[in-house]
DNA sequence: TTGTAAGCGTTATCAC
DNA sequence: GTGATAACGCTTACAA
């Protein structure tokens, strides 16, 4: 029935025609065809394998797609090619700089790859992660990234039935299952720093913790083993809040923490931010670092380094994490899913002066 | 069709059936339709008008919908009525925390009415800006989120070329023209600052700047008219550097600036980052601050209130700024472009102990 | 209330 | 090397 020509068409009332590009006043393919004089299917390849095509079509196309101000629709190439060339990333905040930094690497990675990272933010729960992904999901993306291996059973299942590939990020697959998974232990970045506590000869060690995710939790558990290892741990001195942390609860948990336990002298903070604020308010205080009290955070952010007396941290592979799960991703979307399925990007302790 | 069995295919050559979904695996409406017995349309008034269709269907295909774990393409949906549900989003950079303030902003705005938001990092460069976007339009998006605006002639072309209302953000029109602004003045901000630091009553008033943007520009500029105004100005304690800032370089371009002006006794940077270096450079050297220099950041970043002393800094709105941004957007897209052109956010001194 | 037909703008496939 | 045709999976008419 396409062979009815439309020009026939008019021997009776004419529907409204249509001449040109539809709706969106775009020029579309065809619009390029009639006006390089050769067809659709011509044109898209004379855009997509140069080589497929005559040098002197590709130059009539080439001009005439210039003239129009020609811009491939991506939506209809990707329905028809069913690769969307867009990739899920799924983070819990926007606001901690922490997943901004994996999220820049993942981009960098992509970019070049001429694939779209597309981001949601799940708010730390895996019941809005699952909302999140099923509606990302709708939008058909050639690979999913998704943080942390926390997520519900519904999720799972979603993830096993697309045929999408899929990479967790931020920790380490417990067992050698069938998930793509990036990261480092959280749980043996807490120890060290418990350890490293215990080292410095410290015997009233305590615990601040904010934000109470997964991996925060793996990484007090970390902390607590190598207390409990040092026969010094006192469950008195962990305070844990499902608060966001920030430089000024960290100040705040700092008080708390003397008014209830005068006598500690040391303190794992599990986030760079709350290790901050607890540094203020000991220099209000008076409260020298690390000679009274020793102090260490995690993640290694931006001023760490730069705070009186510098923090002593974990540096933690952010942006490295963005990089190999991209790459991995990569990979596995070519068809070439091979390679070690749990990479450990490992951690660093960074021992500088507040212990 | 679903209801032929596989097991009756061999009794004759039957010619490659597709009795469910193509390449992708996934259920389409198609296949939810047969399962429920309706047709497709039915199946997807059920899902997007409820209300227009029977309780019992709407109840039966929501059944065959779940059984078949069937997820509605939006790119056919996108493609079918020309609204892809996407905002495309250009920052300069990830790691800036800025343009994430602006990104949150305009997610947590968006994302409720259903608008995804594709961001597409520009490296702070008009050109580079020019190619994103052009990519980034190939997937028709329904609206365009800009940084700033520094655009190439080209860019703006295709900005007036497009149907997609566009919003411009962190800055001010120049003039009452035909774009939408949300912002502040950089400018005014900048000059605030000038004017502090001399109402202070500092005599030898400095700049350092680095990451050259044309908004970092326009701060300069309103500083040193305000020290011109004063008659305090003197070209040669400015220090502007091209290099993306950071609290090392803070340090760094204190010392140099100290080794050249050793008479300053106050200072103007133009980043928060860059004037927490230059305040632990002082504390390292011991410079009495603000005795002996007094120091004035800028955006009020995370940690300025929390160092010693607190840093005075200028607050910009970066969140209501991806907010607002967001709002004139959505109305725009729902044919509602009439509000006003040009948003002015405002700023505020934050006047600490640091000046 | 429900179904039919046509089309959105590409690309895969198979002729020519 | 080029072109006609049929999808891709959905929705906007319009018809029943």
């Amino acid at each position: 029935m396409g062979g009815l020509k439309t020009q026939h068409r008019n021997a009776l009332p004419v529907p409204t025609r249509k001449p040109r590009s539809s709706r969106t006043g775009r020029a579309t393919m065809a619009d390029v065809a009639t006006a390089a004089g050769v067809s659709a299917m011509t044109v898209s390849r004379a855009l997509n394998r140069p080589d497929k095509v005559s040098e002197e079509v590709r130059a009539r196309v080439a001009e005439a797609s210039r003239r129009l101000g020609f811009v491939p629709s991506r939506l209809a190439a990707a329905l028809a090619t069913a690769r969307s060339m867009t990739v899920t990333v799924l983070i819990p905040s926007l606001t901690n700089s922490v997943f901004i930094d994996v999220l820049a690497g993942i981009q960098e990675t992509l970019s070049p790859h001429g694939y779209q990272p597309v981001i949601g933010v799940t708010g730390y729960t895996p019941e809005e992660e699952e909302r999140v992904l099923r509606t990302q999901l709708a939008s058909g993306p050639d690979g999913v990234i998704l943080t942390g291996l926390d997520h519900t059973p519904a999720t799972w299942d979603l993830l096993r039935s697309i045929p999408t590939p899929v990479v967790h990020t931020m920790d380490l697959a417990p067992d050698a299952d069938d998930a793509l998974t990036v990261g480092f232990s959280q749980f043996d970045a807490g120890h060290a720093v418990g350890r490293h506590l215990v080292e410095r000869g410290r015997r009233r060690i305590g615990l601040i913790a904010g934000q109470l995710d997964p991996r925060t939790r793996q990484r007090c558990d970390g902390w607590r083993q190598a207390l409990v290892e040092a026969g010094r741990h006192d469950p008195s001195l962990e305070l844990m809040v499902p608060d966001s942390t920030s430089v000024a609860l960290g100040a705040e948990l700092l008080e708390r923490m003397l008014a209830a336990h005068p006598d500690i002298d040391a303190l794992f903070l599990c986030n760079d931010d709350l290790a901050q604020g607890a540094l203020f308010h000991c220099a209000r205080r008076s409260i020298a670092v690390p000679g009274r009290l020793a102090l260490a955070g995690f993640n290694d952010l931006g001023g760490a380094a730069w705070t009186l007396p510098p923090l002593t941290t974990v540096a933690t592979p952010r942006h490295a994490i963005g990089v190999e799960a991209a790459h991995l991703l990569l990979a596995a979307m070519n068809g070439r899913d091979d390679g070690p399925r749990s990479v450990d990007l490992g951690f660093r302790l960074m021992v500088r002066e507040t212990t």
